[in-house]
RNA sequence: UGGGGCGUUGUGUAAUGGCAGCACGACAGACUUUGGAUCUGUUUGUCUUGGUUCGAAUCCAGGCGCCCCAGCCA
């Protein structure tokens, strides 16, 4: 990976360096903390690159931890794609682990805390606990609580005798319990002002099968309840995380000074909330099980796939984070930004090719039929190493249907009757007229005269044209498929919407069938990326075949002609 | 309501006591064999009220606003 995306040192790093001038820390290790229980999107994105470039300015270590404590969510399938889209984030990691490496161990200190006196196993049934932690009922907006929040009361279990506990978490191990029917808790306050604090449950009874560790546990710890003590046995010096997870940390502090272990810090940052991007995974997963989406990789999704498929490249994703910087504040970037990113990779390391997606024939009347002449097109005007390439031109070429009016509107620089352009890399060529359907009235095609004097596309007399367009033979062309996308969702904050299932946008896909492309098209690779010129930028889909392109738009360029034509 | 966190332009982010800068967006212009590349310019901001100070986005005090938490999810 480059450095590009480096720019001033975040309050992470300055947090970090002060740590080791401290002597708080001898070295840095940082963790990337995946749940095996959905694909990586861009909002991951965000944490594995802080956690990875705090990891590499430091000279530390990078491990990639799976999060799977709970098996009933998660699933092996998940882990191989999540190593997979860290791999193609260009993120590297030492060592991969699980927390379920660590359930030995995680027990052996539980029984640690028990026999201190502080963890014991609790009877009540989740309700039971629900009222005794003080609070109303799940569901209720703090908003609309008249009351203040109680001290909560201490369960009759409290206070069992540590050999009663020992007892019975052993039986609780070995499955002697059913689901639901008892939780080992920490024993801290159930008074304290951080409903996190009061007796936080330790391990629940799930008689599950886990991806690792097949019917070996009967109990399976909470995040509380692993996090923290896996940072610990890893020697993560700094366990970076998401903002939610703040009132967490006094938690996360008070069972590593009981145990009296190696102590690892957490520093929370806020999460990336982007504009029209879905991030819940509940509602990804509804959108891909529904249909909506062709799947995990639909390239209308910000998920890594997606945004794979869609043709994004791993640096225009770092280049983005980095734009968007890293702080405590609740925020929302445009998405706009992220485009920007995008096209500013794309820009730099796209050849340029000619393509028509919505043809109309143009005849240029004076060319001599059967005569093929070979142009020379720049590949890359922004990188003179792209070199050029060689596109046929004959005497029947497609152009775009949008780049031809019969009745010009004002401004209007395209071709029209009367109206010289030119044809990028080949001639001017004047419109003369045109044909149409006699039914519809839906232009035909168009006819045009060419001037020898201009091959390339000069004028040796020194005129100048408005407009340059662009162009595929008809001898040579091939033919593709091409998909264009646009938001998925009508609202901005697609999460937040109260029925998900009305903020589709019905015209976010089209797919276009009858599109040309210059001869070197034919043949692509899957995740091929190109820029259409005039257009914007597409990459190749897996869908494609030999002489079967199939192109996804990828984000395409500014056009101020079309924001012109729009204001009217 | 208890606890926690956060307030710099339309959006995001710099500036840690010394000219409020940058990016995206918007607007205007230049240039152009991509109207789409590129370049230039313009616009709009320190939540609020006081205090300390020669000087405050920054330090202090009060107020206001927004976000998070009452899973045997992570």
């Amino acid at each position: 990976m480059d450095n590009a995306e480096i720019t001033t040192p975040t309050f992470i790093h300055k947090e970090v360096a002060e740590d080791l001038r401290s002597g708080r820390f001898t070295y840095v290790r940082t963790r990337l903390p995946p749940e095996p229980n959905g694909y990586l999107h861009i909002g991951h994105v965000k944490a594995w690159l802080i956690d990875y470039t705090i990891a590499r300015d430091f000279g530390g270590e990078l491990y990639l931890r799976f999060d799977d404590t709970n098996p009933a969510k998660e699933e092996t399938e998940f882990v191989e794609a999540i190593k997979e889209d860290t791999q193609w984030m260009g993120i590297e990691w030492t060592k991969v682990t699980f927390a379920s490496d660590y359930f030995d161990q995680l027990y052996e200190w539980a029984l640690r805390l028990v026999k201190k006196g502080l963890a014991y196993v609790d009877d009540q049934t989740p309700e039971e606990m629900s009222a005794g932690r003080g609070t109303l009922p799940r569901g209720t907006k703090w908003s609309e609580t008249e009351v203040a929040v109680q001290p909560g009361v201490e369960s009759p279990y409290r206070n069992r005798p540590v050999e009663e506990n020992l007892d019975l978490l052993e039986r609780m191990k070995r499955g002697e319990f059913p689901d639901g029917s008892r939780v080992l808790r920490a024993k801290i306050d159930m008074a304290h002002p951080n409903l996190v604090m009061r007796d936080p449950v330790m391990y629940r009874i799930m008689h599950a099968h886990h991806h690792r560790t097949g019917k070996k546990w009967c109990i399976y710890p909470m995040y509380d309840w692993s996090h923290g003590q896996n940072d610990s046995m890893e020697g993560i010096t700094h366990s970076l995380c998401s903002h939610e997870y703040i009132i967490h940390r006094p938690l996360y502090e008070w069972f590593l000074e009981q145990l009296d272990e190696f102590r690892s810090r957490q520093i929370e940052f806020s999460r990336l909330n982007l504009t029209y991007a879905m991030m819940s995974k509940r509602r990804l997963r509804k959108l891909v099980e529904t249909g909506v989406v062709r799947g995990w990789d639909d390239p209308r999704l910000t998920t890594l796939r997606g945004l794979r498929r869609r043709g994004v490249s791993p640096q225009a994703i770092r280049t983005f984070i980095a734009q968007v910087g890293e702080t405590r504040n609740d925020t929302w970037v445009e998405m706009s930004v992220f485009e920007a990113s995008v096209r500013d990779d794309l820009n730099k390391h796209s050849p340029r090719r000619m393509a028509v997606l919505r043809p109309l024939k143009l005849v240029i009347d004076n060319y001599p039929a059967g005569q093929i002449e070979e142009m020379e097109a720049v590949n890359n005007p922004e990188d003179p190493d792209a070199g050029t390439r060689k596109v046929p031109f004959s005497k029947v070429l497609y152009i775009e249907r949008d780049d031809f009016r019969d009745e010009p509107p004002p401004k209007y620089h395209r071709l029209f009757p009367g109206n010289e352009v030119r044809l990028r890399y080949a001639y001017l060529v004047t419109c003369t007229g045109f044909a149409q359907d006699p039914e519809t009235g839906e232009v035909t095609e168009v006819h045009c005269t060419y001037d020898p004097a201009t091959r390339g596309g000069n004028a040796p007399d020194g005129r100048k044209v408005k407009s340059t367009i662009h162009w595929v033979s008809v001898a040579g062309a091939a033919q593709a498929e091409v998909r264009l996308y646009d938001r998925l969702f009508t609202v901005e904050q697609p999460d937040a919407a109260a029925d998900p299932d009305t903020i589709t946008n019905p015209d976010s896909l089209e797919v276009l069938t009858g599109c040309f492309v210059e001869p070197l098209l034919a043949q692509v690779t899957a995740g091929e990326r190109v820029q259409f010129e005039r257009n914007g930028y597409f990459c190749a889909d897996p869908d494609s075949a030999p002489g079967k392109p199939v192109f996804n738009l990828t984000v395409t360029l500014k056009d101020s002609w079309a924001k012109f034509e729009h204001q009217k």
